[in-house]
DNA sequence: GCTTAAATATTTAAGCTTGAAATATTGCCT
DNA sequence: AGGCAATATTTCAAGCTTAAATATTTAAGC
């Protein structure tokens, strides 16, 4: 029980509160995931999945490997093999060799791949717009900030 | 294009700010998620869906319907179904008549899945209160009734 | 050059997830 | 009673997800 001495003295309605917090972050995410899963399949017929290896695609238009996808998107390296394989199938990625390092495989968009998700894209930030519509630009700023220093505290700690 | 005519003004700037911070809360949620199934894993061999279920459940000792459980927790129906499958194998939870209706099967936890719950609940609110560490108390009550507010909006909106 | 280690990607098994279709049961209406 | 809509759950196919195991290739040490 080493780790009950922390650096910072914890109380127990803190620690409800922030699981609190965590239980209604976690409900949120969840609905504006549901509902935008579905205008996905629906208007486009695509999956979130299949949109976000595309918009990561999308900022480097030289390629990406497998690894930089897995790691840039949180997610194991088989689980993008998969979903790449299935944007190949759609057209909407190829992959490439390079370096001459057969090991590795490039991905980048096709042509039909960027103008789909420029549409996707377009359509979702509107969505994204009207179901935060509840949150102020500038709030929406300020809880950026927040969640963008999130990641360092555990970043460490194994 | 009728739904472009909204309540109220929106500005490009308005809705980048926004998509911003979707991103973000999507990525923090993602970390903590990874963080809190590895350790579901590691320390008590337990999937989150299976977490989620047993959580549910702990509140109402006289047990939940099926589609209760599945309207709590946000997800489809078929998708309990093999979830609750799976903890009656692990004696966690027992599926029970009531109300001479044959349709409905009540859930409840069994007194090994009280047990086992108590345990892993109280080690869940640990390392949450470790992961968002970064919020202070304060912050983290603020950001959850800001988070509360956050359904209403498009609640309606079919 | 040979051996070992590291890096990269895929495969596999188990489980989660959805939406749609199928099944079963109940209760209402005539 | 018979028919039929509403309710509750399960089944199913497709796809997502992870962790672990397996190649495959490259780089490093000697």
């Amino acid at each position: 029980m080493t780790r009950a001495a922390s650096a910072t003295v914890r109380r127990d309605s803190d620690s409800k509160a922030r699981l609190r917090l965590w239980v209604r972050l976690l409900r949120a995410t969840r609905m504006v995931e549901a509902q935008t899963r579905e205008r996905f399949k629906q208007q486009f017929n695509v999956t979130m999945p299949r949109f976000d290896v595309m918009a990561a695609l999308w900022r480097a238009p030289d390629g990406m490997l497998m690894s930089e996808i897995s790691r840039f998107l949180l997610v194991s390296n088989g689980n993008v093999t998969g979903i790449v394989d299935r944007l190949v199938a759609d057209g909407f990625v190829v992959r490439a060799q390079r370096n001459g390092d057969r090991r590795t495989s490039f991905v980048r968009l096709t042509a039909r791949g960027r103008s789909a998700f420029a549409a996707m894209s377009a359509a979702h930030e509107g969505w994204i717009d009207r179901l935060l519509g509840g949150v102020t630009a500038r709030e929406a700023e300020q809880l950026s900030a927040k969640l963008k220093a999130f990641r360092s505290d555990w970043e460490s700690d194994a």
